[in-house]
DNA sequence: TGTACATCAGTGAACGCGCGTTCACTGATGTAC
DNA sequence: TGTACATCAGTGAACGCGCGTTCACTGATGTAC
């Protein structure tokens, strides 16, 4: 199966990409091949390099699509309902056992926030990227516009991601709904002044 | 340098498991090599096996090691305060540049949670059983003792851990700081009522 | 306390393996006329 | 529109490398007498 027509590089392309997205989230960055992501993808590991100069190349793409799963998400819940009502929701979705049970999909704060902070600058600035936009979503629901909502929004993202990575960490079913509660008791809290 | 005492031998196993806290928290377990934990522990790679099964069961050591650091930090501030007055200063510590800068002598779940979540049975559970001894102590200091003070034990800490991952991810020292300052602030908010 | 010998902590070379990346090759796509 | 040819997406073998782990070896430690 040789040369492909631009239409049908352009979706490998994107495959590419979404299987990076989920399988880095899932396994983590490092622990996830090249080989890995092109077999997800239905391809073979030696075209890669038509698409990407590197892994870390790809991996800063794969951070910026992560990133959409969770605006969308917010943004979703924001054209549905407004202010802090949207925010309920979002925390709701955020804080649930179906985010917490699947990584792939889910927020990459959570997820590969650490191994982030930890990566070449083109990685690092696709993360940041992505985690400034979300939480100037989540201050624009907030509302008063200014940095008190900034600031506000800031740690509201900071407590949902915390949740979540503790939650993974949890032993049973019945601590991870239980740290899951309690996120969202104190997120909900959080909301009234 | 052959056969050596008990005494240097424990010795050794001190420092590797010491040199493997710091280096799995800086770097990432995967990331980081088991020839890099010898020589920072000042031997080669070949003597490993002499102490440990595995570069897993290490790891599990390594991640008990390394919530000793947190409790410590926890029981200091408990030991000279009281109640919400230890948590303040825990707080204040936890939050602080310094902590975000330093990811190898800091909190294992800012640093390797999302990690720990994914990896063997062995280092979860170390990794859960220190994470429920951190918020079991942060409870006590919350006081009332039931169900209530662990869920807002659990959710603060949720928030510190969080927030010095997402601290960890940005761009500037003033995002940095706005983002630990935001963190603080509904983290000291979250002890009233 | 001294002697003889087994033990084993630590060394450094070596193992197989999977990684990221490169490359020769294929043949449909895209382009120039 | 048709023909001739250059391009290049995708394949699969191969590359060097560093990984976790094993092993033969060393000689001081620990033990039995």
């Amino acid at each position: 199966m040789p040369r492909v027509s631009k239409e049908a590089k352009a979706a490998s392309h994107e495959k590419i990409i979404a299987a990076a997205a989920r399988l880095f989230r899932e396994k983590g960055i490092a622990a996830t091949s090249v080989a890995d992501v092109m077999k997800a993808a239905g391809l073979t590991h030696g075209g890669f390099y038509r698409h990407f100069r590197s892994k870390d190349d790809l991996a800063a793409a794969a951070i910026t699509h992560a990133f959409e799963d969770i605006a969308r998400m917010l943004e979703t819940a924001m054209r549905q309902n407004t202010g802090h009502a949207a925010l309920a929701i979002y925390i709701e979705r955020y804080l649930s056992e179906r985010h917490a049970a699947d990584p792939g999909s889910g927020c990459p704060i959570a997820a590969i926030g650490a191994e982030a902070a930890r990566a070449p600058a083109a990685e690092r600035a696709a993360f940041a990227r992505g985690s400034e936009r979300v939480i100037g979503l989540i201050a624009a629901a907030i509302g008063g516009g200014g940095q008190e909502a900034s600031a506000r929004a800031s740690g509201l993202m900071a407590l949902l991601a915390g949740t979540i990575v503790l939650a993974r960490t949890a032993r049973s079913d019945r601590a991870r709904r239980d740290i899951l509660a309690a996120g969202r008791r104190l997120a909900l809290q959080s909301l009234k002044d």
